[in-house]
DNA sequence: ACCGGGATGTTCT
DNA sequence: GAACATCCCGGTG
């Protein structure tokens, strides 16, 4: 098995077939689409990588939620149609990327924090000189948008269409049948970090945080 | 391994 | 003016 200090295989050149994933597949409550989206595989062009950690953010009923206190111009894509990409700005030096969920309106998503590198990772270390090991090329939510080079130019990208070169494809891998799940990281006390909206891949290379809470 | 602090700028109070 | 869905580096044990 391959573990988070584990060397990667050399996959740089792997033919992956992957198909997009349906407009209806977003339609839902992203704490459902959530864990489906592990296994699944982020594509742009000749990178890809395969999602093995995400967290739910789940609009006005969920303080942690950027669309919490509603529609604003940095949020606006939230509110737009399930399966665009929600990319936005943060700490004054970092991108996020969520993929909308819900019905259109609803401000809810799931944010993209962990993928394990399959292909293209000559061009992902290029954009990211600090990672040491390739299993941290995107072991990160600012991380795996710096590696597929996702910026303020790809907030509202069409995941169902790949209007602008990114999809999220399934390849016929099945999500894990036991996902980890953990609390939220990074949301200060009181708002929604109580929920166990995280999910991710045991033992999978690229997960941010493999040991928070309790794990043997 | 685990912590602490600094970088950097947009958004909202 | 504070907060921020983060990351990296350099300290210490």
């Amino acid at each position: 098995m391959t573990g988070p200090g584990s060397t990667l295989p050399a996959v740089d050149d792997t033919q992956l077939t992957t198909e997009p994933l349906s407009r209806s597949f977003y339609r839902r409550d992203p704490r459902a689409v959530a864990p489906e989206l592990l296994n699944k595989v982020l594509v742009r062009g000749r990178r890809a990588g395969r999602i093995v950690e995400v967290e739910a953010y789940c609009g006005s009923i969920d303080p942690g939620s950027h669309a919490f206190r509603g529609r604003t111009n940095r949020n606006a894509t939230m509110f737009g149609r399930p399966g665009l990409l929600y990319v936005y700005f943060t700490y004054g030096m970092h991108f996020c990327a969520n993929a909308v969920c819900g019905e259109e309106g609803e401000g809810v998503a799931v944010l993209l924090r962990g993928l394990t590198p399959l292909r293209g990772l000559g061009q992902m270390r290029k954009l990211r000189p600090a990672a040491r090991r390739d299993a941290d090329l995107c072991s990160g939510p600012a991380k795996l948008c710096a590696a597929f080079g996702l910026g303020r130019a790809f907030d509202g990208a069409d995941l169902v269409t790949g209007d602008r070169g990114v999809v999220i494809g399934d390849d016929g891998t099945p999500p894990p049948a036991q996902p980890v799940v953990t609390t939220r990281i990074g949301l200060a006390a009181g708002r929604g970090d109580e929920h166990p909206w995280r999910w991710y891949v045991a033992g999978a290379a690229g997960v941010s945080r493999a040991r928070q809470l309790g794990l043997t």
